[in-house]
DNA sequence: TTATTTAATCGTAATATTGCAATATATAAA
DNA sequence: TTTATATATTGCAATATTACGATTAAATAA
């Protein structure tokens, strides 16, 4: 008990569900809004826009990364930050077309 | 520790977060689409469609419900779940916002 | 080489989530 | 009333997430 069974569900179930996860914190929020606006794109300008420790900072990044949304690429000592483009259509596709669904009926 | 700073972020950043935090698990997002085909919308049916316990149907109804994606009118011994249209398109808004934003500038 | 800087990783405590058996509640039927 | 049915709630075990201090790794600067 205590994990979640994927194996009963779709695999676009669990896609959509997956990235609905990684937009389920205010951290990660927080951080793709910083991404987007391109104030910076540095790992350690995020650490002092958001409150947060440097190691949680990162871990949120990790998320973000492993689900598509960002990517990352070394520079030096830092390591600058960007949304993935390609990945955030797509994402914004599925997660549209799911929101955009209509249900026929009138019930209750 | 161990529990989200929702003190740092915006409300907006909370809302956007919360929205998806509840759309994050497969079965919730299997319910609301078994809401929206509106084959039924008695709880005894997720129950038998999806392949989780009562309780644990339950469960994931009303943090739907909590959110706002869903309503629920009782009938005699059941209860009818029906998505919350209002709630539905408000919510629809607030991420496809988000989704659509665009970064200026290339990066990475 | 030895700092210094930047970010990732490790380890861990606190908290939250998932799932279900058992139980409670509430309405309907007999 | 008693019984049956449908759903909610409780309690708990397993697991996951959040957050951060300490540490590590890797590149640069001195």
């Amino acid at each position: 008990m205590g994990a979640t069974k994927t194996e009963i569900f779709t695999a676009q179930q669990n896609r959509i569900a997956l990235v609905a996860k990684a937009l389920g914190h205010p951290a990660r929020i927080a951080i793709l809004e910083f991404l987007i606006k391109l104030e910076s794109c540095f790992c350690g300008d995020l650490v002092k826009d958001i409150g947060l420790a440097q190691p949680t900072i990162s871990q949120h990044l990790k998320e973000l990364k492993k689900v598509g949304l960002i990517k990352g690429t070394i520079e030096g000592t830092n390591v600058c930050y960007c949304i993935h483009e390609e990945n955030w259509k797509e994402i914004s596709v599925l997660l549209s077309v799911f929101l955009n669904k209509k249900s026929k009926g009138t019930c209750c």
